[in-house]
DNA sequence: ATGTTGACAGCCA
DNA sequence: CTGGCTGCCAACA
């Protein structure tokens, strides 16, 4: 494909970093991982960076959902994943933030 | 340079 | 938490 440099690596590695802490059985929100490598106000950023995650290398990308606790869309997989992981699920696209939800 | 789009967040009802 | 509206930033056409 052409990412090659279409994102800054160094975001990359922050948001990764970050990503890789998050233990399992929890999840984290975009705004809380945004929020931990200085770019509160860029959410957005996380998500599209997390998109392109698996050609960097292997993340617990799928512990990280919105704040709404929906999981991504288009990504069938991240479902059973979380399951897994004994992350409680609130139906087929919601997990439970109530009972899952990274507290740092 | 201008306008759209998006793995989003925050505030309000 | 759900749903609607607004705000932010970077990638893309």
């Amino acid at each position: 494909m052409k990412w090659g440099k279409c994102i800054d690596e160094q975001l990359v590695y922050e948001i990764l970093s970050v990503v890789e802490e998050i233990p399992e059985g929890k999840v984290a929100t975009y705004g809380q991982i945004a929020r931990l490598i200085g770019r509160e106000n860029n959410a957005r950023l996380v998500g599209r960076v997390l998109s392109i995650a698996e050609y960097y290398g292997s993340y617990p990308c799928q512990r990280v959902v919105n704040h709404a606790g929906r999981l991504a869309p288009g990504w069938k997989e991240q479902r059973e994943l979380l399951e897994a992981e004994g992350v409680p699920m609130k139906d087929a696209s919601h997990v439970d933030l109530k009972n899952s939800r990274w507290e740092l």
